[in-house]
DNA sequence: CTGAAAGCGCTTACAG
DNA sequence: CTGAAAGCGCTTACAG
């Protein structure tokens, strides 16, 4: 015989299909004895709800989606996103909820993911991730009616409740910390111009150099990619007058742009100080170990995940939740900018 | 107005339910008039199945379930499994298949979630990962009768069909290279010594040793991690007789492992040739850059999704499947055991 | 406190 | 070629 129905345990319990269904889900509608009698025969005969029965009469699928609109083979490079990852899938388990994850080609294929998500009603709400200047996905949810959590910065994500940490003040801390070392040209290799916290830490970059009067402060738009740090570290370095430190917004790009320094005979932190806007164990396990600003992605994770299941439970309690700032982890790859030797 | 049902289709289109669904399937049963007609309504209408409905009616789910019994917060780390992910789920999408993930303390709760997910209807096979010596969740799995892909080693798994790809010829192929270049002491920071692989590359290393004379040749087991990995080598290079190669089996344990020689005071490769067994952006972007095994595990995890879909479509095609065994890409991590200068 | 019935949205034999 | 009906497994008002 294959898996038990409600109607088997009916029938051998000697009650209605009804009466199954209130003692199983802890509903009054029978006796105490009963409903362990029920609860008992349920238990031998290794009875489990069929989750497409529940779905169909209306209730909660238990899975949150994640889409992605980036090239598949990259996902496996940023530590960043697979801590993310790892947070989020540790609430949600907690809460019997499952992650669905797809990775689409672009962004006009997220939104169709979206679409099709919603009106399958596979999923009962999606966090949204790579929050991007002008964002064309954040009407599309808000016309779905979907509920949505999403990452990212203060502002500019419609109705949709976010989850941030301010990259702005991180930014800030870290220009004046090498600021304070002395450091009077710093470069910046920053990710996808395309992202707003791409843009956010630009800007914050420019107006930091601003008000602390540095000589030079640019910001390399790249992809994220090792490939483009390192190309974008060798021209920096070829320059005359060279940086005397770098931030990176990636740890796989820092460590790219650290290969390339001792490539080309650059000693780090003697003449070149490195930073990395994250924080993993790329950033711990390279020699030098770098200077980076930690933040904890698997907590935000969490913290995403327990605002959508939030949410679920409660469609008013939405609100913006701002996360701790990031704190600058000082290692051996930053130094004065004058050294004595 | 809510999401459009067939019943909302078929009184617009002015034919019965069974009409509509006959049409929307491409299904025989309806005449090509018809069938064009209620399809422009359903477009315009913007209808869409309720997955729950169709499941509740005996079709697939749509959904591969992966689990994981490894502490959450490691799986951010290893870009292997990062790779994998990524590979598994480009082929599901491309099929409309979702990845569901979930990560679990222990394989208890492992196998508990296998068991629940089953009876619940939630996916429709399952992608079995980090084999282990005497593994439990096999007997389980065939028990259940889910559809399984097994990635892992050649047998030792029941009936469950496999991919794999031969470690023991790859871990040959990096101690034939390393006594060739004259090294006669190699050790090799193992992973956990509870997952086959990992003895299987033990056996290997000791056979190969044998056969070609070495002097040393030991392996010291590791939970993997960046940590166990870091002191692993430091005691190994802080021996009398210290090893003139190792071998590490993952590349982030081969980074850190780079990190310690290098604050030892141990040249690589001068002093010390190391090999990683796992290539991936991480043994390309450090200095030195690190010969590695390479395999593409992004196409693996693409091979073991088609193998589950397969499966999935003709349970009877169930059939283990052996792939391209990694090469030793060289890069400046080796050397001679004895250098000239 | 319990039972019989309708309904969730789809598919599929079965009559016409 | 088309329509009316039953069924998938569960939940939930509605009578008794």
């Amino acid at each position: 015989m294959g898996r038990p129905t409600i109607d088997d345990i009916a029938r051998a319990a000697g009650v209605s299909k009804g009466a199954v269904s209130f003692a199983l889900n802890g509903r009054p509608g029978v006796s105490e004895q009963t409903r362990r009698r029920i609860l008992q025969v349920a238990e031998e005969m290794n009875w489990r709800p069929h989750s497409a029965a529940r779905v169909l009469g209306g209730a909660r699928v238990g899975a949150a989606g994640l889409v992605l609109a980036r090239p598949a083979r990259t996902i496996g490079v940023e530590p960043f996103f697979a801590q993310l990852l790892s947070g989020l899938q540790a609430e949600f388990s907690r809460c019997a909820t499952a992650l669905q994850l797809l990775v689409v080609e672009d962004t006009a294929a997220e939104i169709e993911v979206y679409r099709r998500w919603a009106s399958e009603h596979r999923v009962d709400g999606f966090v949204l991730v790579d929050l991007q200047v002008r964002d064309p996905r954040i009407a599309v949810l808000e016309e779905l009616g979907m509920p949505t959590v999403v990452l990212g910065g203060p502002g500019r994500h419609g109705s949709l409740p976010s989850v941030w940490a301010d990259d702005r003040e991180a930014m800030l801390s870290i220009v004046e910390y090498l600021a304070a070392l002395g450091h009077r040209r710093i470069a910046h290799l920053a990710g996808l111009p395309a992202f707003q916290h791409t843009q956010r830490r630009i800007r914050a970059l420019r107006d930091a150099a601003r008000r602390l009067g540095l000589s030079e402060a640019v910001s390399v738009p790249t992809d994220f990619s090792d490939a483009e740090g390192a190309s974008a570290t060798r021209a920096l370095l070829a320059r005359r007058e060279r940086p005397t430190a770098i931030v990176y917004d990636s740890d796989v790009m820092a460590v790219a742009g650290l290969g390339v320094a001792t490539e080309m005979g650059v000693r780090v932190p003697r003449d070149l100080s490195v930073v990395s806007f994250d924080d993993s164990v790329l950033a711990r396990i390279v020699h030098p170990p770098l200077t980076a600003l930690s933040r904890d992605t698997f907590a935000l994770g969490e913290q995403v995940a327990r605002a959508l299941l939030g949410l679920l439970d409660d469609p008013a309690s939405a609100a913006d939740l701002k996360t701790p700032t990031p704190r600058l982890t000082v290692r051996e790859s930053t130094g004065s900018a004058f050294p004595r030797t």
